[in-house]
DNA sequence: ACCCTCTTTGTAATCGTTTTCATATATTTC
DNA sequence: GAAATATATGAAAACGATTACAAAGAGGGT
């Protein structure tokens, strides 16, 4: 009787093998299984062999929740970034993919619009679904969410700026340096209006940065950064465009602009072309990125270089680091470097060796 | 002693409270607590209320590891696209975090590089990682990589094409009509030589399907499209600029050319005006996506819209359908449709209206 | 021959939830 | 008012791996 009832369709049969399978399979038991797995160096040469051949007969894919929950590591990471919209995060995000699977991890992702309070959300789905460590762009947040990263113990990695305590980890590169440099340089070429088209300062530090970068190489000629020359916009090309309308509408019309990322500057050029100002003998132009289309365009675009790419790797070493345990770096750099390219020239009526 | 010598550092005491901390904090079991997260309409609203209460005070989140592996879901969804850098898939994958998280879906991405076999590797490591199911690009993978899904009877949602048969689920639009459609239009101008710059059709899907667009409208003419008007790039500026380069070299030189993608398009635009070829007087080019960019350049350019975000939108609601175990639509559509702007206009010696 | 150490393996507890039953109490039905 | 049904809860068994601990066997030194 029962024996002939609990026959047909033993439905809560597993429908792929797990680790006892293999172990059976294998004439081993579940331990040596998962040491022949994870610590290779502690199994016979030969009894791995048949663990091996054993899981690939079978099929064998470890179970990632099974894994966690035991090991209380998830081999996951999560990031949140701004947006995907613009290609210094996306590139970044791919980067960062790429080397965290090289290791074994997996990328969990966040997208926060610029918004303080949907990173937090994000954080907080991210932990709840399982990551072993986060990285977070920039070091401007809620608080509440430092304080649920504290309380949690969680790893997290800062990335795109740079920090100064040693209590934060963080690989990213010198926004302000950056934009200084780029300021100095437009002065050299004798513009003394310059203006600002950037994210909003006080909602984003890597902006707040590059704009203290522009004023800092301001006041080291006795100028100043009057509010009204600088305009908040985000990181669409259309943005870029009513930016540079805002600031022409001005008297006096800056002789440049600084842009904090590639795509507004875009945006500016474009407006500019739009309304038959040349660039860059009317006005010159200056972004921050330097992605594909700022050396594409015409005239290409002058830039700060950010080594997007780099920085994913980087962010990956560290954090393989700190995933493991050991001490980390704790502020790595990458350099930025201005890219002098063609929309930046002599301020009209200044010649052209800065005499 | 036992008693003193136990006080000390109760090191192994976990750092965040669990369920039972949480039931013990409310009074009622763990499966109460359970529930009341879980269905809470199967609780009593005052319960209910206890135990959210007690959950707040010890904050608990539950453990997402834990939650898998008993439940058998992960809540998590894995995508494997191409690249980051084409904003038609970065966009995609903005969309579709966007719409799981308001779900409670976490999304975890594979880039795959146009590399079925990194594909297949992805695919692996997701699963590995622990998904409940996973979103792809277009059709055309690995045989083994639809081997591995259907053995491990995840359900998986294909995205950017449209699929024929009711087997597999899709959520995309029709590259071979938007491609038929844009060269007709071309047709209509005058164009009788038209070359194609698309990715390698044999190594991607939507390629091919929009080169079977691209021929489908010439043999309607009785026209044909010789292999050697076809140049296969894949996604960048500067691969849109040797593109056009190539199909230039040739003679008769294409009067036309049909983009597999925006960057692509705006690379051969960019290349027609650094060689000082009108456009659209003398080259006419049309693209793919209508991402930002495309109608920001100059002339703005005469492309395909797809609707990238609503593929988003419209994917995650499927899933949320599939997840559930409900039936889903086989193949929901969405729309492209040919947006005209400058970059198009009459073959040179061919009058506007069409005679 | 004895004791030690090192290598290799197995046993069984554990991770923190969900979920199946069983149970107890309220509510409805006839 | 008994029986049937709903509603609300708890006890305890999963889920599928990892890992602490124990133990067996091999080799080495004296």
């Amino acid at each position: 009787m029962t024996g002939i009832s609990a026959k047909p369709t033993d439905s809560r049969r597993p429908l792929h093998s797990g680790i006892r399978d293999v172990a059976r399979e294998a004439g081993v038991s579940t331990a040596t299984v998962s040491r022949a797995f994870n610590k290779p160096e502690f199994v016979n040469a030969e009894t791995r062999e048949k663990v091996f051949d054993a899981a690939q007969r079978l099929r064998y894919i470890p179970d990632g929740a099974a894994r966690s929950l035991s090991s209380q590591k998830s081999f996951r990471v999560g990031a949140v970034i701004p947006t995907m919209n613009d290609s210094i995060f996306a590139r970044f995000v791919e980067s960062l993919q790429r080397r965290l699977g090289d290791i074994g991890y997996a990328l969990l992702v966040g997208i926060d619009r610029f918004d303080s309070e949907l990173e937090l959300k994000e954080v907080r789905s991210l932990i709840e679904s399982g990551v072993d460590a986060l990285v977070l762009c920039g070091a401007q947040r809620a608080e509440e969410t430092y304080e649920l990263l504290r309380s949690r113990r969680l790893p997290y990695l800062i990335t795109h700026v740079q920090t100064s305590g040693a209590e934060q980890i963080s690989v990213g590169y010198d926004n302000l340096t950056g934009a200084a440099r780029a300021t100095d340089y437009l002065l050299d070429l004798g513009h003394r209006v310059i203006g600002v088209i950037d994210y909003p300062p006080t909602r984003n530090d890597r902006a707040a940065l590059r704009r203290a970068g522009v004023e800092q190489a301001l006041a080291g000629r006795g100028l100043a950064l009057p509010p009204e020359r600088c305009v908040d916009r985000t990181f669409s090309i259309e943005d870029g465009r009513v930016g540079l309308r805002m600031l022409l509408a001005q008297d006096p019309a800056p002789t440049a602009v600084f842009c904090g990322n590639d795509i507004l500057a875009v945006g500016a050029l474009f407006e500019a072309q739009a309304q038959g100002i040349a660039v860059p003998e009317r006005l010159s132009i200056i972004g921050y990125d330097d992605m594909e289309l700022a050396g594409q365009v015409t005239p290409p675009l002058t830039t700060v270089h950010v080594p997007t790419g780099e920085m994913g790797a980087r962010a990956a070493e560290v954090l393989s680091l700190m995933l493991a345990g050991k001490p980390a770096p704790s502020a790595t750099r990458v350099d930025t470097n201005l890219i002098i390219r063609g929309t930046t020239g002599p301020a009209p009526g200044h010649s052209a060796d800065g005499r």
